[in-house]
DNA sequence: AATGAATGAGTTTTCATTCAT
DNA sequence: TATGAATGAAAACTCATTCAT
């Protein structure tokens, strides 16, 4: 039980420092704070992260890591884009849900993992592209008006972004996709049915 | 740099102080940075306010302040709730669009405000307020579908923001209104027209 | 230097600090003066005390304990007012004689120190008023002239104060006690002896 | 009135200082309070003074002066011991006994009076000289026992400055000073009488 | 000549990082 | 290996002194 722990505590780490971070800026928030909600102590984390800055990237990284791969898109490959777009909306909100700290915090610093990482940047980029290709494949089927697909992209995101930061805890991400795809495609729809 | 009115001075420190605080977190910016952004020297800060937490939040409502009275809202008072809508995205847009880095700011510490400020608070539930309240009135209209109005206005608003922080430098405010109002009243609509 | 336990330490610091405030003013010390005569780094200081103000308190407090628990008034208790009066010259003279820089630092400060601890005041108004009992009784007993006590307590007071303050370097406790009792009694003794 | 009121100000600055330094410590009182105090700008002292140091040393000096001026000493030429002792009492109690503050200052700063200025040093050592050569004169004389002469001296000071520092507000100095003359004599007397 | 707003050197205080245990 | 006390570089804050008005 010397080594074996290792890894397992490194995850600990992170979780706290997930937490504690999402909960306040990065210069607000004490190594001491992290070391207390990991309970280890605060030489420990030393020994796994080099620098808090490098804790609090392979925070943002480790989280952003289990979103990539429960990420569930490029979703079902041919089906229609009311479906995917239905289908993006669910699975992003039902991803983030219960993880709103990380979302918020991967969302305050968007900035600095586009900056740093290409791996995040990719990903964020997929995630626009696909909603932005889905458009424009429903433009071009007729399905959906002839929209600005990056900007009805980004409305639609702002959506889903939205529902996460201000929903209720009383309220289901499954209802909240709903909604929003029920809105968007109305909305982005030609009306023939 | 000569002799200036005190009151005058007071801006120019805050105007310093939103510039840099845009930039950076709060605790990433130095006190010699907002001094020298002001051409003042750092003691002058002190004059003015007594830390350097006052003079952040000082700075946000004092941006605060500015958008309250530039704010163009109750809006038209007997209009359609199409219109209303269309005005309010129009509005917010056309207020936040050339001042992005405000906005980002205001955003990133709503909380903080929300947390602090009366005025604030209910600024920005008056917002939400009359969003709702239109979408209620389309919906008893018949204008608009029965969607629930809370979570319709946070998905419209959701939207609003979007724009704001992820719009392109060469888009305009105008444009994405319209965009979005449209996006939105043919979402919630009826489609009886 | 290695690793104390934490009680010693503040020791260290406050040894440190009584050395250093006796020789300055408060405000003249710096922190730094006191991390160096304690030989721990400046952090450390703010590891036990919150402010230098704090530490400062803490240090005349330590001294005025330290004093309380030598003290060794109420002194006997059934004995003459003349041997009372050369008992408690002879203590109070002996409890301070080596450690005239903290009586330097604790008459400097009484009033801070009064104003701000209860226990200080107590300790302070018991000397003086076993001073002037001891006289009362001396002049009910038909011992002492029928001076007025509280004058008369001062003034006992001022000579053991001015033989704290002024001795030299060469002189001892005992004679000066011998002399201070010796004064006063037959300045106040009925000469009939 | 461009000029004339040069030397009245310079007073009333002096005069403002010597009240504010006497209630606290040299580094705890702001140039601005002296400066509210005189009622004048905080930048017409550095007219009069070239820094807060040169005033504090200034104050010390004008008190000392005026004292001098006052002081009633080298005292009645050929009287008996007696007399002069009682004298000295009487003339140093009256000399401070309205200006408590400014003996509280002047006490508490005696060292670096004592340091930097020959002339207190030689008005202090005049003091305890004049004492103590009376003392001496006494015990030749056979009026007083042969007690060590430096340390009466020191004692019978003591008991003068504890009159002054701690004698109540309606008392008065001829009170004291009987008492401190009468204690001091028959304290030292021979008896024989 | 007088003033008090401005200044920045000098202090206090914090906190990421080290290191003795 | 894990710890948290110790550290000092870096940041906030103060205040004597200057200087534009």
């Amino acid at each position: 039980m010397a080594r074996k722990l290792t890894e397992e505590k490194r995850l600990v780490i992170l979780d706290a420092a997930a937490e504690v971070f999402s909960r306040k800026d990065f210069h607000a928030v004490l190594t001491d704070e992290i070391a207390a909600e990991a309970g280890v102590g605060k030489g420990t984390i030393y020994r796994y992260f080099r620098t808090k800055d490098e804790l609090y990237f392979a925070t943002l990284m480790r989280g952003f890591d289990q979103l990539s791969k429960a990420f569930p898109v490029p979703a079902p490959p041919e089906c229609t884009p009311e479906d995917r777009i239905q289908r993006i909306a669910a699975d992003v909100l039902k991803l983030f849900w219960n993880r709103r700290p990380f979302y918020m915090l991967l969302h305050r610093d968007e900035k600095l993992l586009l900056d740093r990482d290409r791996a995040v940047r990719r990903k964020r980029a997929d995630l626009e592209r696909i909603v932005q290709e889905t458009i424009e494949k429903g433009v071009e089927a007729g399905a959906f008006r002839a929209v600005d697909s990056r900007v009805a992209a980004n409305l639609f995101l702002g959506m889903v972004r939205s529902a996460l930061a201000y929903h209720r805890d009383s309220e289901t991400a499954s209802t909240y996709a709903v909604q929003i795809a029920d809105l968007f495609l109305r909305g982005v729809g030609t009306g023939t049915r």
